[in-house]
DNA sequence: CGTAAGATGAAG
DNA sequence: TTCATCTTACGG
C-alpha cells in the first residue's frame, strides 16, 4: 500500500506502527519506524477535540494528513497525525520512534548518545526530528512525510498513557518487546 | 483577569 | 518524587 488508511484514527493509530516517519531540513534528513501511537477522537473526553474545535485544536478538524503539533508542560512538543474527514476532529498522536537515519543529528539534537533514549517518548522524537510549533497546521508531504517502513508483529493495544479522562480505552498501539517504546508504555 | 492543569522528560 | 516552564481554557 501507498498511504495507510486516514479515515479512522483508531484504525490507522494501529496501522501507522511500522511506518517511517521523516524529516528534512537543512541540517539533514533524520527518521524512525513509528513504534509506538495513540488515538484520539472528537467524542473522547481525554482528546484534545474534545468539545469542538477551540483555537489550538483547529488544525484536528481538517483533513486527514495534516499535522498537529501542540506544547505542552511549558517545554514540550507532541505530533499528531489528522485522521478522518474535515470537520471531524481526531488524530494519531506518534509516541515512540525506533530511529533509523540521520542518528548523528538526531543524538546532537538531544545532546544524548543513547539510541534507545532518541525517540522513546512523544516529546523526544520531536525533539529528535526537528518538529516544531512551526509544523503544526502543515500538510504531510512537506518538512514531515511518512514512508512504507517494515513488516511489524506482536502490535498489542492497551489503554493510553497520561490522560485522566475515559482512561479505559484500548486506544494505544505499540510493538511488542520493542526496545523503543516509550518509557511509561513499559509500566502496563 | 487570574489561575489550574496539562496526550512530558530528566534529574535528585 | 519533584521540578522545569508556559499556553490554553475556564471560572472545577
Amino acid at each position: 500500500m501507498d498511504m495507510p488508511d486516514l479515515s479512522d484514527a483508531i484504525a490507522a493509530a494501529r496501522q501507522l506502527i511500522g511506518w517511517k516517519l521523516v524529516t528534512s531540513s537543512p541540517e539533514g534528513i533524520t527518521a524512525g519506524i513509528i513504534v509506538e501511537t495513540e488515538a484520539y477522537v472528537m467524542s473522547d473526553p481525554a482528546s484534545h477535540a474534545f468539545g469542538g474545535p477551540k483555537q489550538r485544536n483547529l488544525p484536528m478538524f481538517k483533513d486527514a494528513g495534516t499535522i498537529y503539533v501542540y506544547f505542552t508542560y511549558g517545554m514540550h512538543y507532541c505530533v499528531n497525525i489528522v485522521t478522518g474527514s474535515s470537520g471531524d476532529g481526531q488524530a494519531v498522536l506518534i509516541r515512540a520512534l525506533q530511529p533509523t537515519e540521520g542518528m548523528e543529528l538526531m543524538m546532537a539534537r538531544r545532546n544524548i548518545n543513547n539510541p534507545l533514549q532518541l525517540a522513546s517518548g512523544p516529546a523526544k522524537l520531536t525533539q529528535a526530528l526537528g518538529i516544531t510549533i512551526a509544523d503544526n497546521d502543515q500538510q504531510l508531504g512537506g518538512h514531515i512525510r511518512i514512508e512504507p517502513g517494515i513488516q511489524v508483529d506482536g502490535i498489542v493495544a492497551t489503554t493510553r498513557v497520561g490522560i485522566s479522562k475515559n482512561v479505559e480505552k484500548d486506544w494505544r498501539f505499540f510493538v511488542e518487546n520493542n526496545p523503543y517504546i516509550s518509557k511509561r508504555s513499559r509500566i502496563l
